[in-house]
DNA sequence: TCCGTACTGCGTATGTCATACACGATACTG
DNA sequence: CAGTATCGTGTATGACATACGCAGTACGGA
């Protein structure tokens, strides 16, 4: 009586979470998802997600491009299970008694080491909510901090949701501008103070009065430290979260009434 | 005595500001950098980002491809541009008397206006900070908002990239949702009901029980507002921010002494 | 035992892309 | 009016994802 044709992911990832039984009949495969994904991460770590073509990891495998093909419908498949590769099963150091706080700064600063130490992984376009198994496994291992709170379950995917977007985007950027210094050549840390100067010579101090002040206080000369600006933004969201934990928890038996 | 070479934005993003002294030799130029841009914006509205190639736009002029590295040195000093044209002015309702956290609202909202109406500009990546004249006044306008907040210049920079992360962040999500929606043909809002299906057969309630009850709460299956998850998010942000700054004020004067 | 069949890896082909380079035409500067 | 900087463009290069079809392989069932 059910619709015969179920909605079902790419058959790459059902195979990465364990379930899809075996071919039976044919050659053996000489290849396998860990070792393709294995070589693609190889090759991105070295040159970059740009070099992540079918043809270079294949060559990584002495294979030839399209043998891939058997393994992955498509490039994006691989891609995504890269990024699982890379964010591994959940390290999280934290028991229930540690409060939901310490629990989700440490789950944040556990995925942005991730993405510092495999900037790549960011360059992957998002196409939708998480499949694969690892990424899965560090959903549910935030949820679980949230548990205490007393939000719904819709605040606490919310939650989630704002965290890891606030990871993702500071790690994007932060790699960018690393990434420029790098490509600029010369100098190491020199990008921000040539961001302020180029800026200086276009903007209009009247009409731009209070970018004029941000750089005439001097802050993009000053090299900071990437730590402290990742920092300061999750405190902030932290403490947004606090507000309404509090106000959940204060009156989770009587309702607010004025 | 200065060192001679110093760092240049791109010829063409310098052409939009307005500086850079007209060539006066060779023929007239048959196009316009407006004129190119428009024709791009054209045809990522009609296709999205990934049509936009130099012989399609230039298809839409009736001009060669090559024509169009006349105008612009490499293609992402055009995507950069076609950004630019879609932010557009400030159009920013708001005087210093309806506060800070005002200010901010309708900025996050004015930004996240134009990713929706314009959901390409959302795949174009990253590569630094703002440098084309719309979005450097997008974000003064945004630092304006925070002149009365007693932050530091330095605070007040953190805060816009957390805010404007987020609504980047937040756009990106629920346009992707509703890409894959109407690309899974069938209904409308059903990507997250399957979602929410698919998860289910593939998790063990035992290793994922906050997934699980994620799941069993239905919030999948109610077809959600994503004006309200926007505004859930940015009140948490605004809420953490607003913590920031009533310490701030209220220790004006006096710093913090224990 | 043996054959059909489902699977294997791979060579080739297609169409798309950004962009380097060189050309002849153009129009301003001296 | 000569020199030259700049114009638009045609052609070429090398990379890419992926469709298609082929020849070889090993298992299930007869």
């Amino acid at each position: 009586m059910d619709d015969e044709h179920e909605i079902h992911l790419p058959e790459s990832i059902e195979q990465a979470w364990g379930v899809r039984e075996r071919p039976r009949k044919g050659p053996k495969r000489g290849l396998s998802q860990e070792r393709i994904i294995a070589a693609a991460v190889q090759v991105a770590e070295r040159d970059g997600l740009a070099a992540v073509s079918m043809s270079r990891v294949a060559a990584e495998l002495g294979a030839s491009a399209m043998s891939l093909y058997r393994y992955f419908a498509a490039k994006d498949e691989l891609l995504a299970l890269m990024a699982d590769a890379v964010y591994g099963p959940p390290s999280l150091d934290w028991n229930r008694e540690d409060g939901w706080r310490a629990g989700m700064s440490r789950w944040a600063w556990g995925t942005l080491r991730s993405m510092r130490r495999h900037p790549w992984v960011l360059r992957i376009p998002i196409s939708g909510p998480p499949t694969t198994p690892n990424v899965v496994l560090w959903l549910e291992r935030g949820l679980q901090c949230l548990q205490d709170t007393g939000l719904t379950e819709a605040e606490k995917m919310s939650v989630i949701l704002l965290v890891s977007g606030y990871v993702r985007n500071d790690a994007t950027i932060s790699t960018d501008i690393a990434t420029a210094s790098r490509a600029a050549g010369g100098s190491e840390q020199e990008i921000m103070p040539v961001y302020g100067r180029i800026l200086t010579k276009l903007i209009d101090p009247y009409r731009f009065p209070a970018l004029t002040a941000v750089i005439a206080s001097g802050i993009f000369n000053v090299d900071d430290d990437p730590d402290d600006e990742f920092t300061f933004g999750l405190e902030r969201i932290l403490d947004g979260i606090e507000v309404l934990v509090r106000e959940r928890t204060s009156t989770a038996v009587a309702p607010t009434v004025p």
